[in-house]
DNA sequence: TGCTTGACTTCGTGTTGCTCGAATGTTCTA
DNA sequence: TAGAACATTCGAGCAACACGAAGTCAAGCA
């Protein structure tokens, strides 16, 4: 049995995230010592990570809930959780594209000020197309 | 000139996200007319691109405000800049990987629900490991 | 001319998902 | 015995929007 911060360098979230977590009900069966003070086993912080993932494929807390609860419910939910998973699983995938995206995107500002930066040590001279390559629309 | 429906659908930010932003400096030289209507060309449009392209990457709002009030200053703040841009290149990176994982993690939940369901389908006799793979930390 | 429509404006409130501080309590250690 | 180091709840605050209400204005039309 664990306690909140012990669980939180386990999972990289907060111990204010864990509590806002298992307040909403994200982490099934969690105990409490005479204290009330929360005790998390293995299985906790396998849903917390869980809920974690789910969360980060852009799962709203609500969802996450219900997918929990469906879990509780046993294998008749089988289908229904298996519509929500497949559902993020085409987000995260996106997601990813996205992320890409956003890569090549900042490489390619990288790209353009290490030259600029170059530049203007050297001969300051020619630093062309004034105001930065406004014919680049991907820079500024 | 384009009005804020026009740019909504160009840049797929919501009329609300335009005029935040705008509120928040964030689209240098913003014109209005007469009527105070927001008048957008496509200057502003490129930036309402690379402030999503900047939010994306995690930078918060303050730091694009920043980052924006440095260009306008001009060539001098090419370093500070370039700096603001290449922490958020590694954050972008970081945030890629992220994306690979949860790809991946999804993924697994989906082999592992339609296996599941294969079975519960098919012969119903062996669902091995009651509770749904105990053993795989990933699932549940 | 007068009226309706529609797209814009500002302002203020609501939402999500945390994040934090304050007040309080227990337990361990010097 | 005091205080440090944890934990608790509760309520407020924050970021980044999302949205509705109320107002303004130009264009179109009977």
């Amino acid at each position: 049995m664990y306690t909140i911060k012990e669980v939180s360098q386990k999972t990289h979230l907060t111990p204010y995230t864990i509590r806002f977590y298992t307040d909403k009900g994200l982490v099934p069966n969690i105990q409490r010592n005479k204290n009330n003070t929360r005790l998390f086993n293995e299985e906790s912080i396998g849903w917390l990570i869980r809920v974690k993932y789910l969360k980060d494929c852009g799962m709203p807390i609500k969802v996450i809930k219900h997918y929990v609860d469906l879990y509780l419910e046993g294998t008749d939910s089988l289908l229904p959780r298996y519509k929500i998973i497949l559902e993020y699983t085409h987000l995260a995938q996106k997601q990813l594209e996205d992320a890409k995206k956003r890569v090549k995107f900042m490489q390619h500002k990288v790209k353009h000020y290490t030259e600029l930066i170059n530049k203007t040590n050297g001969n300051t001279s020619d630093i062309i197309n004034t105001k930065e390559c406004l014919h680049d629309n991907f820079i500024r």
